[in-house]
DNA sequence: ATGACGGTAGCATACCGA
């Protein structure tokens, strides 16, 4: 089984781009973050000639998060417990491949900076910190079901200096922040496998390069795109790679392509 | 410290992202 996930910073600006890697790669799940879209105004029709049926939680302008397969897809969380509120950053569903299944959330974390216009205003970082504690909790929870479960998205977080391409510079962001890199920490000690580390322990990994500057030219990147995997479902991890392609071609979004391959 | 770029809303420019 291969799964996937993609910030695809708006899925109608991307939807060629994404077609492109869905055809090539034909994985069974396709976890997408940031699809500044409603429901109304998303590609259904273009995904399902593809071969993939689409749940979303959507949203105008702003955040938006989907899940894509080609096997049956039943939503079982449309916005993450115990966060009340508007922004559409998370959704869980149950797969059936016929197989053992699996449950698969996209997961789209909040960045966590203060705006620009007021850089003293830290209550998106407080939100930040929340909602980690929110997805924490409910972690918990999905770890007592004993199943192949697939946390996986953009979560925001830089988790060490291996990371990222200066981490002095990224001491005091939002990403980069002791108290984000332990909550994202627990959220490994309680059960959740970090696959792409697991499989490589030395390269980078990174899944995000500013679009500015010459960010990718330098590769100035950093990690910030996971795939983390309950017991059940890291026993089963063959392979975790990230995909650059999408990231290189012709109008591409700023991060790119993580997968992963499940035996 | 700001903005680079790119996206959205919507029609000029503000807001957001990491």
């Amino acid at each position: 089984m291969i799964i996937a996930t993609y910030n695809v910073n708006s899925i109608n600006a991307r939807l060629e781009n994404l077609l492109e890697w869905l055809n090539k790669n034909r994985p069974d799940i396709m976890l997408l973050q940031e699809i500044k879209t409603e429901f109304n105004a998303f590609p259904f029709l273009e995904l399902r000639a593809a071969g993939y049926e689409a749940e979303i939680l959507g949203q105008k302008s702003y955040n938006g998060v989907a899940v894509l397969s080609r096997h049956k897809i039943k939503v079982r969380e449309r916005g993450l417990p115990g966060i009340e509120d508007e922004s559409a950053r998370y959704l869980e569903a149950e797969i059936d491949d016929g197989r053992q299944g699996c449950i698969a959330a996209a997961v789209y974390l909040p960045n966590g900076n203060p705006p620009y216009n007021s850089p003293e205003d830290d209550s998106r970082y407080a939100y930040k910190l929340r909602w980690m504690e929110a997805l924490y909790a409910h972690a918990e929870k999905l770890l007592e079901l004993r199943r192949p479960v697939i946390l996986g998205g953009d979560f925001n977080v830089i988790m060490t200096d291996r990371d990222v391409y200066a981490p002095d510079e990224y001491r005091g962001n939002a990403l980069f922040r002791e108290e984000v890199k332990q909550r994202l920490a627990a959220l490994q000690y309680l059960g959740f496998y970090d696959a792409f580390r697991l499989l490589h322990p030395q390269e980078n990994g990174y899944t995000y390069w500013d679009y500015a500057g010459a960010a990718l030219q330098n590769d100035f990147g950093m990690r910030i795109d996971y795939l983390f995997l309950s017991p059940d479902a890291a026993d089963r991890l063959k392979s975790c790679e990230v995909d650059k392609a999408p990231r290189l071609g012709g109008k591409p979004s700023d991060h790119t392509v993580l997968k992963a391959e499940l035996e």
